[in-house]
DNA sequence: CCTCTAACCTATTCACTTG
DNA sequence: CAAGTGAATAGGTTAGAGG
C-alpha cells in the first residue's frame, strides 16, 4: 500500500522539530497545557504517571474538537506549521495534535470504505434487478415465439429453437469477458459510478464519489 | 551504502461515556 | 455494567539527510 500520497514529502528539520514526539518538552512555556503533569514527569512517550498511577485520559473539549475538525476539513494532513499553530491555539501538546489527526484519518478511511461498500452494493442491486427484468422479458418473448412457431410449423416449418435464459446468460458472460482482468471495483468505476478503486485510495486527493470529500 | 530521524500507517489497548 | 467511542501506544514501513 502506498501511503505517501501525492503531497510533497516532509523534510524534517531535526533541530527545530525533534521535540514533537517528546511529551515532556513544552515548546511554549507560556501556554497553558491541558495535561499539566506532562511537564512534571520524565516519562517520555510512556503515559504520564501521577502519584504512582497512570494519568487519566482526558477527552478534548468541544471547542478543541471544533477547531481540529475544521482544520481537518481543510486538509487531512498535518504539516509542521499547522501542528504548531494548533498546538498554540488549543493549548495542547503537538504530539496530541498529531495523534488526533492520525486517528481522525483512520476514522475517515473507515467511513470511506463503508461508503464504498454501500455504493458497490447499490450498484449490484441495480444490476441484479435489471437482469431479473431482462430474464422475465426473454421468457415472455420465448413464450410468444413458441406460440408463433405453432403457426409457423403449420405453414412454413417453424423457426430455430432459442433459449431465453441461455441468451441472457450468454450475454452476461460476454459482458464479463469484456471486463477480463479488471477487478469488480474497476468495473464499477468504468460504469461511471465511482471514479476510483481501493488501490487508488488517497487521503489527500479525494476521488470523485457520491459522498462528501471528508465524511465522518 | 548504511544509519538516523521523523513522518506515516495499522492494529491494539485502555479509559471514559452512554444506554 | 456491557458496548461503543476515542485517545494513546506499539510496532512496522518509507523517504530524506548525512556520514
Amino acid at each position: 500500500m502506498d501511503w505517501h500520497y501525492t503531497t510533497k514529502p516532509f523534510l524534517p528539520h531535526p533541530d527545530t522539530l525533534s521535540f514533537f514526539y517528546n511529551y515532556n518538552n513544552n515548546p511554549y512555556p507560556g501556554v497553558e497545557v491541558q495535561q499539566a503533569t506532562l511537564l512534571e514527569t520524565g516519562e517520555g512517550s510512556i503515559p504520564s504517571m501521577h502519584n504512582g498511577s497512570k494519568e487519566k485520559k482526558k477527552r478534548l473539549t468541544s471547542n478543541q474538537l471544533e477547531i481540529l475538525e475544521r482544520s481537518f476539513q481543510e486538509e487531512t494532513k498535518l504539516d509542521p506549521e499547522k501542528k504548531m499553530k494548533l498546538s498554540r491555539e488549543l493549548g495542547l501538546q503537538p504530539r496530541k495534535i498529531a495523534v488526533w489527526f492520525q486517528n481522525r484519518r483512520t476514522r475517515w478511511k473507515t467511513k470511506q470504505l463503508e461508503h464504498l461498500y454501500d455504493a458497490l452494493k447499490h450498484q449490484y442491486d441495480v444490476i441484479s434487478n435489471e437482469k431479473q427484468k431482462l430474464q422475465e422479458e426473454v421468457m415472455k418473448l420465448k413464450a410468444l415465439l413458441s406460440k408463433e412457431q405453432g403457426f409457423g410449423k403449420q405453414r412454413l416449418g417453424g423457426y430455430p429453437e432459442i433459449s431465453g435464459v441461455e441468451t441472457v446468460e450468454s450475454t452476461s458472460e460476454g459482458l464479463r469477458g469484456s471486463n477480463k482482468g479488471k477487478s469488480n471495483i474497476e468495473q464499477v468505476a468504468d460504469e461511471g459510478f465511482c471514479s476510483f478503486s481501493v488501490e487508488d485510495y488517497n487521503t489527500v486527493s479525494v476521488p470523485f464519489c457520491q459522498w462528501s470529500a471528508v465524511p465522518y
